[in-house]
RNA sequence: GUGGGUGUAGCUCAGUUGGUUAGAGCAUCGGGUUGUGGUUCCGAGGGUCGUGGGUUCGAUUCCCAUCAUUCACCCCA
């Protein structure tokens, strides 16, 4: 039996549904918000990934998943989504006529990691990316938006917040880091690899002992120039004003080498280790770094799965008909009866003769509202027997009503 | 890439201290005298016990390998 690869799964029902009432939602209050849909590449050019994502991330060095094509292009399935919606931004010159643009897609993501709990190959995200607006009420409008889209699901969750500095304060902060690092011995052998590559991560290190002593550490929140702390202390006092409760996790990096300056995670504890629902941040230097005028943005991803652990769906209500003949002689008209309810109604027929009793257990399991039953006797008078399955009302009504 | 758990009916799982025809619930199908559902009663079908090898008179059970799956680490949504 060949079955799915490893880490990708088939979406049947209620899954299915819940996929959709998620996208629909959120692209309904995006939109409310000003976004429009995009839709880019699945399959990419490899180096934009490693120009936006960075090379140090694991997602570039080992988790993409990379070939060379027939063509003898070096591509790979799209790891997240900011880069192609980036590259597509730029190829279309939005940055050259700065104007001001905001997206929003979903999609399906690919990461070649194992799989776990709310880890998948191949998953689902939606996200928004917002371009040209500077303004701190940008940042805090789509931690608004994506307020408002966990309250509509009813998903709680817990909101943390940091800064990463602009080229202005980070780059001497990762020094006074690193200064700080070279003293401690004692740090994790991981650690001491991201020392190298990527200093800044160890402050999110899993490592109880490395936590101990980066209690110590410098911390860039505190290092921040006025410019960015200014604008930081505004976002939180937008926060406040709206009544979004945050913390402020200054250990908080994201993992993507884009971002700059503001950076948010929302975390649920009801999801298993992987607890990040939605991340995002600023990444106002990323349309340079590939090839863009300058232009800021900003944005966010959910992970679908994730939140799908946590969406309860409302109640599905009855509807539609279905319809199933007591005798050979009444299959005619049944599928008859279907053809034309289907113009503007969901309708299930079952093409076996049945029982009136079978047909009726078929209907409800089927969630049907109406059930729709033709046999001996109402052929001999031209009628169409239904029943309502919510109310249990039941009348025979005449074939040319229901056959217009 | 590293470590642990689990693979028995369509699904959720019992079970055999190694022994002859492997069980339950749910689901499916049929029926409960002539055409009435969701919470009834009765019955039926359905499994080479993940795959390959080893030990044994005998393996679904013990051992090894392999594959799949799951959880965790790394990392991330």
């Amino acid at each position: 039996m060949i079955q799915a690869l490893r880490g990708m799964k088939d979406l049947f029902s209620p899954e299915n549904e819940k996929y959709i009432y998620f996208i629909e939602n959120c692209s309904r209050i995006a939109k409310n918000y000003g976004y429009e849909y995009i839709e880019t590449p699945i399959l990419e050019e490899t180096a934009l990934f490693k120009r936006s994502v960075g090379e140090s991330s694991d997602i570039v060095g080992k988790e993409m998943y990379q070939f060379i094509d027939k063509g003898n292009n070096d591509v790979c399935l799209r790891p997240e989504g900011t880069a192609g919606v980036v590259r597509a931004f730029i190829q279309q010159k939005y940055d050259k006529a700065k104007v001001q643009k905001k997206f929003f897609y979903y999609g399906p993501m690919f990461r070649y990691e194992r799989p776990q709990k709310g880890r998948l190959r191949e998953f689902h995200q939606f996200g928004v990316e917002s371009f040209n607006q500077a303004n701190i009420k940008e940042d805090a409008s789509i931690i608004l938006m994506l307020r408002d889209m966990l309250d509509f699901f009813g998903i709680s969750y817990k909101l943390e917040l940091n800064s990463l500095g602009c080229p202005d304060c980070m780059p001497t902060y990762k020094e006074k880091l690193v200064e700080f690092l070279q003293n401690e011995e004692s740090i994790c052998p991981d650690c001491k690899r991201r020392r190298d590559t990527n200093p800044i991560r160890v402050l999110d290190c899993k490592n109880k002992s490395c936590q101990e002593i980066y209690k110590n550490a410098p911390f860039l929140i505190d290092n921040l120039c006025s410019t960015c702390s200014d604008e930081f202390e505004q976002l939180k006092k937008i926060l406040d004003k709206f009544i979004i409760p945050y913390v402020i996790n200054p250990k908080l990096v994201r993992g993507l080498d884009y971002y700059s300056k503001t950076a948010f995670e929302f975390v649920s504890d009801n999801i298993g280790a992987q607890s990040a629902i939605a991340g995002g941040g600023r990444y106002d230097k990323l349309v340079e770094y590939l090839d863009g005028k300058p232009t800021c943005g900003i944005g966010f991803a959910m992970g679908i799965e994730r939140l799908m652990y946590l969406l309860i769906m409302p109640q599905n209500k009855r509807s539609g008909y279905y319809i199933g003949a007591l005798c050979e002689e009444a299959s005619e008209i049944c599928f008859d009866l279907a053809i034309n309810l289907r113009k503007t109604d969901k309708t299930n027929i079952n093409y076996d003769i049945k029982s009136l009793k079978t047909h009726l257990k078929n209907a409800d399991k089927q969630n049907a509202r109406y059930c729709l039953c033709v046999g001996e006797d109402e052929l001999a008078k031209d009628l169409i027997w239904i029943k309502d399955l919510e109310n249990k009302a039941e009348k025979s009504i005449s074939k040319n009503e229901l056959l217009g």
